[in-house]
DNA sequence: CGGCCGCTTGAGGTTTTTCAACCTAGGTGG
DNA sequence: CCACCTAGGTTGAAAAACCTCAAGCGGCCG
């Protein structure tokens, strides 16, 4: 049913990848990566579970580009404690704010056993100009990390937390999708803490949506393991940003018959004007 | 005391505006402008209080840079709600997720009347090769744009209104005071519901913040015209992402016997788990 | 001059946070 | 091999912050 994903044979190869190697990855297509000049070499960071791959404030000698395993994007403020900004899989360019810094803004920590190509700055200019396909997808690459931002707004403006949390598993779930893997089964690598801190959140509340939506019938929650039964309901719930959503509203749950108040009652989305200069 | 700024001679210059001067307002030393290539003319394009720069889902045919006035950059929903992303003002790159897609992503609408330079996609790709220091200027950019990211997650990492609107307000302080004007006095050309939008609020809540801080002697508000009376107390404020923050406790308010209760009470920052992994 | 829009302020209701306890799984050490 | 401990997850109860609804006020434009 799904195809077994292009996953690097990872641990034991004989690492001899180049940069052509890294562009594929990168959505170029085969024919444009031959340049005898991408075939330079790329190295390999490989980090541990709970290591981090480069920390806040370390000097900007490199990007790096997911190869297998996964991290979490993180900020930690003057208290000490961390704000996720993002998590990031095979292909997710990590550290792009180095391009105009002297300092890394950001730390990856690996949520599991990981490894990520390194592209020192130092090389960066002269594989940009000497591997055209290099450069433009190196654009294309920051220009999707740019539309994250649009993403994260999407997750953020929705007040409501189940709806916070149902827009991350369905994304989540895209994102399993995209590389192969089932859209269902999901292994959330992140601890509830991790979403929450993403998502805004207390994780307790993570916690109790959770439950919320194996109530529902449409979520299986095994610790970390979770099983979308019915996306129509999750996504409904999803699109919902104002005057809320209850299973039933605009679709019949999976089961019937459940509870429906305790949590969500009021609106939602609280800033967000009507659009009314019609933008014409 | 504040360097009159250099705004354009806006409404009636001859407008013979080349590369070379967009380079140069993105910061680039002018004697790198000086290639014969970099002095293509730059179209500008002027739009009225209100009225959008570009659109979202209009085809992605090229790139804005603010040359003067004020942006807000929004996303519209499915329900027609709109969302704050950002507001951009001179030097600021607008649009860059074109980049990498066929639409645009977002609308920018002008907020007073403003114009913009246009980078046609067409073009960028010759320019960044034929004058390397544009494609450099570009790309860190572009870098700049992600690093905003970071900010607003800054921005929203603290769950507590007035922290929120604390930091917006130093923010736009710095702004101003980047572009040469006053760091006290701002003008705000957003609308209350604007900022709530930006700031994932309801536009009361700003208006009650607005006032609590007038109260606790930080701030004069008249409309959209703001004073920063005691910038200490607002970064005190601006600070806390945890552990409240209340005019005395850290440092005393400019007044004094305010009204200690109303607003604020309960801890901030819901996820945020304290960094225990020492990063090592 | 009237109406509209933006801003402010009040009161009530609800989500969500906080604090707390309990449970489970996994690792460590006896 | 089992006890113990820790970390992560779940759940409950209380309190707080915030949102919604509603009304009043002032300026601005037609």
């Amino acid at each position: 049913m799904y195809l077994p994903s292009p996953t690097p044979r990872d641990a034991a190869s004989p690492l001899r990848e180049t940069c052509a190697d890294v562009m594929r990855v990168l959505g170029v297509a085969p024919e444009l990566t031959e340049a005898p000049e991408a075939q330079v070499p790329v190295a390999t960071r490989r980090v541990q579970a709970l290591s981090p791959l480069f920390v806040e404030g370390a000097p900007a000698d490199a990007l790096y580009l997911g190869r297998h395993g996964h991290f979490k994007i993180v900020n930690i403020n003057r208290e000490g404690y961390e704000q996720v900004l993002d998590f990031a899989g095979r292909g997710a360019l990590m550290g792009c704010e180095v391009l105009g810094r002297a300092t890394h803004a950001s730390s990856a920590v690996a949520l599991d056993d990981s490894s990520a190509w390194v592209l020192p700055l130092r090389d960066l200019r002269a594989l940009r100009r000497s591997v055209p396909a290099f450069d433009d997808v190196l654009h294309r690459a920051l220009a999707a990390q740019l539309q994250h931002v649009g993403e994260m707004a999407e997750l953020m403006s929705a007040v409501a937390a189940e709806v916070r949390l149902a827009r991350f598993l369905l994304h989540q779930s895209a994102r399993a999708a995209a590389s192969g893997q089932s859209p269902r089964r999901l292994l959330l690598r992140m601890s509830r803490r991790d979403i929450a801190s993403y998502l805004g959140l207390a994780h307790e509340t993570i916690s109790r949506c959770m439950t919320l939506f194996a109530r529902w019938g449409c979520l299986e929650v095994r610790n970390r393991e979770v099983e979308i039964l019915d996306p129509r309901v999750l996504s409904a719930c999803a699109r919902s940003t104002r005057g809320r959503w209850v299973p039933g509203d605009d679709l019949e749950p999976a089961t019937e018959g459940h509870a429906r108040k305790g949590m969500m009652a009021g609106g939602l989305q609280p800033g967000a004007a009507r659009v009314v200069a019609s933008l014409s």
